[in-house]
DNA sequence: ATTTTCGAGATTTTT
DNA sequence: TCTCGAAAAT
């Protein structure tokens, strides 16, 4: 095997196979290739079987790509042993684990919007008032306030708390009120009785199962030689729970991680964990072969506004490159046609050199809905581009309709039933799902029985109800018999789905649906050897976001900043930079400085995507907005100097009014977090200030976050009220 | 009791 | 663009 390419540092984190190294590595520092290198020089040098290495990714589409790269490097056809995320790792643990632990054996994946489902219902038995925005909120407090040993012994002890529980509701009813208990308990009760795991509950059950059966925590122990982990800044520390404990007892743990890349904190993601790691060897790539040094230099003086950080300065040997571009719209429609020009200009081919390729260009965005505007402008223009992810595809209407029909078929999946059995309409309303609900109840069964039962009473032996019936019936007797597939195809036909679509004219749903088709064609290949079934192919599914089609194509491809994490393109357009969109409002109001530090971080990541030359654009927006003034984003100012260019009518007052502009925003959101106590002010680390003890260093926020353990510089450890301390 | 239709309103980020 | 809700129509 040959090491082509590498650098001395990365050699050295290649062949640093043995105990626990972490791998601090910039943007562009090429880790992706250094994890793909050590993996391929395990498995080639070190004669280390893949089937005992665990490599896990932070996407999907990571997982792919690495093991793709691994196959170029080693000259082998397929190597998917355990390369993959988190999520998909416990899914596989977890189907080979439970069923002989006694638990039952199909258990099913609910993304978010089958959990806002079940939460929604929980709220109308409850008779408890509800918002999009309580819902939402609800949720937000239900995963933070599971855990292990809270949820998953309910799954075995049916319907009932135990004993060792009831205080954990009392604790929830003094911290978030009876209404919460009580809808804490009904939404996991729902989540217990159909067996259905959100994304972090994967991760709470397979912690559970290791740490109560010591013999299969040992099988796994033995089994992963090797662990290493890609984007360790952004797991969370149930996640790490897990690779520590699967690396215990080899004790060869390999962190990949930039803790100025760390975008995910508001899901829960925790780097001070990858911080503070005590690592037998320690490796820092912080020479960049991605961009030019004017984007680096524009990206480094971005992030050094940040105070919570490590310092560590991204350099490059590459040339100096084009100055940065900045635009200022009039309004919306100007920037999207001033990008459209800018691209035009730089696909013309001109007489000596070629022109750039349409798909060397990405516009990033904070938020998803901004594309639209720039959308728009392309069309007009003739641009072709794609949406990464716009909606994603198995989030789909059609889609997500067609696999409940699936997931009904499966098993008796209440969740499914509601979501299809009136589509197309069979004219089952609000009150006749009410009905069939009170029947299931009383009879102890599932919706669908209830309704079968129904069907032979007067009233609910409608025609439409019958066909429905006869048709989940048919299909179901070819489970088994059928290609999963075939099975799909099948019941579209039979529940009238294709005929809705085809009657409504909905082109675009009906090929979704037959890309599906395909798609589980692909799997069915892929998954030639292993006796696949439904429930297995239901569980994989749930858990890609995008298929991945389309991708080869000549296009300029639009996403969000996060959906960029990993990626790389020779021009960055990065739209929508006003202050207020980019840093978020929202997310600053929410958690105050620990959000705005992270919103820099996130134009840390979109800077540091681009190779060649990078565009930041912005407008004033439309006055008609309800006459919103957008200036533009401080993360411009916070540029260097003489690094960016401005375009665009604007005048140089604009900067001073945007000045004022953020100082109001900042007073805007500062007020609100003091108005709620829910909001942790401080972390682990935090410099403070004291009015009394002077500065010190916060050792850890407890009670929600309202006290803080502070080691003060000339008192030593305090507890201190969190409010009379400020952040440094 | 259901379905359709039409208009208003909102929109962070994701495994 | 898409989703949700209210009111009209079946």
């Amino acid at each position: 095997m040959k090491l082509e390419g590498l650098n001395d540092r990365q050699l050295e984190a290649v062949k640093a196979t043995e105990g626990k190294v972490r791998i601090i590595a910039g943007a562009g520092s090429g880790k992706t290739r250094v994890l793909a290198y050590r993996y391929a020089y395990l498995v080639d040098e070190v004669g280390i079987d893949p089937a005992n290495i665990l490599c896990l990714t932070f996407t999907n589409k990571a997982a792919q790509e690495m093991r793709g790269r691994i196959c170029r490097i080693l000259g082998i056809e397929q190597a998917n042993d355990f390369i993959c995320t988190v999520h998909s790792f416990c899914v596989k643990f977890l189907r080979e684990e439970i069923f002989r632990l006694g638990y039952p054996k199909n258990f099913q994946i609910l993304d978010a919007e089958d959990m806002k489902a079940l939460a929604k219902e929980s709220f109308t038995e409850l008779k408890i008032d509800r918002t999009e925005s309580t819902v939402e909120q609800f949720l937000h407090n239900f995963s933070k306030d599971k855990f292990p040993g809270w949820y998953l012994p309910s799954v075995i002890v049916p319907t009932e708390i135990k004993a060792e529980q009831i205080q954990e509701v009392q604790r929830l009813i003094n911290l978030r009120g009876d209404n919460y208990a009580k809808l804490f308990i009904s939404t996991l009760l729902k989540q217990k009785k159909y067996f259905a795991l959100d994304f972090n509950d994967l991760i709470y059950f397979t912690i559970h199962i290791l740490n109560e059966f010591p013999e299969v925590c040992q099988k796994w122990q033995m089994r992963m030689n090797y662990v290493m982990v890609d984007e360790v800044q952004d797991c969370t520390s149930l996640e790490w729970v897990i690779y520590q404990t699967l690396s215990a007892k080899h004790g060869n743990l390999f962190i990949v991680g930039d803790p100025d890349q760390n975008i995910y904190e508001w899901r829960g993601a925790d780097p001070t964990a990858f911080v503070v790691y005590k690592p037998d060897t320690d490796i820092i790539l912080d020479q960049n072969y991605r961009s030019t040094s004017t984007i680096l230099d524009a990206a480094n003086s971005i992030i050094d506004y940040n105070t919570l950080r490590i310092k560590k300065n991204l350099y490059t040997v590459g040339e100096k490159g084009d100055v940065i571009t900045h635009f200022h719209g009039k309004d919306e429609k100007e920037e999207a046609d001033w990008i459209s020009q800018q691209i035009k200009k730089l696909t013309k081919k001109k007489l000596f050199k070629k022109g750039a390729a349409y798909s060397d260009f990405a516009i990033l965005v904070r938020a998803s809905y901004l594309t639209r505007s720039i959308e728009q402008s392309f069309l007009k223009n003739e641009i072709p581009y794609v949406i990464w992810g716009g909606v994603r595809f198995f989030e789909r209407k059609e889609i997500k309709d067609s696999l409940s029909y699936l997931r009904l078929i499966a098993g008796d999946d209440d969740i499914a039933f509601k979501r299809i059995a009136n589509v197309p309409s069979r004219k089952i309303g609000e009150s006749t799902m009410e009905k069939i609900a009170e029947t299931a109840k009383i009879q102890g069964c599932s919706m669908y029985e209830a309704l079968k039962i129904m069907s032979q009473t007067k009233g609910y032996n409608k025609d439409s109800i019958l066909q429905f019936i006869e048709a989940i019936e048919s299909v179901r007797d070819c489970v088994g018999k059928m290609s999963i597939s075939d099975l799909l195809d099948y019941i579209i036909r039979k529940s009238g789905l294709m005929e809705m679509y085809r009657r409504d004219e909905e082109e675009e749903r009906l090929e979704n649906i037959g890309e599906l088709i395909n798609s589980i064609k692909t799997y069915e290949a892929d998954h030639k050897e292993d006796d696949i079934t439904l429930d297995q192919y239901l569980q994989d599914i749930a858990l890609y976001t995008n298929a991945d089609y389309a991708k080869d194509k000549d296009q300029v491809k639009m996403m969000t900043i996060h959906q960029a994490k990993g990626l790389e393109f020779p021009y960055v357009f990065i739209a929508g930079l006003s202050e207020g969109i980019m840093p978020n409002k929202r997310s600053v109001r929410e958690r105050k400085h620990k959000a705005m530090e992270e919103e820099r971080r996130l134009m840390y990541v979109a800077v540091t995507r681009a190779e060649q030359k990078l565009f930041l654009t912005e407008s004033e927006g439309y006055s008609m907005q309800g006459g919103f003034e957008k200036y533009p984003s401080r993360f411009i100012r916070e540029i260097k100097q003489g690094l960016f260019v401005t375009e665009g009518k604007m005048d140089q007052s604009i900067w001073s009014k945007a000045i004022t502009f953020s100082k109001d925003l900042d007073k805007e959101c500062e007020l609100n977090i003091c108005d709620s106590p829910e909001g942790q002010l401080f972390f682990e680390g935090n410099k403070v200030h004291h009015n009394h003890f002077g500065d010190g260093t916060v050792i850890k926020a407890y009670d929600n976050g309202e006290f803080c353990e502070v080691d003060f510089e000339s008192f030593g450890v305090r507890a201190i009220k969190s409010d009379k301390l400020s952040l440094l």
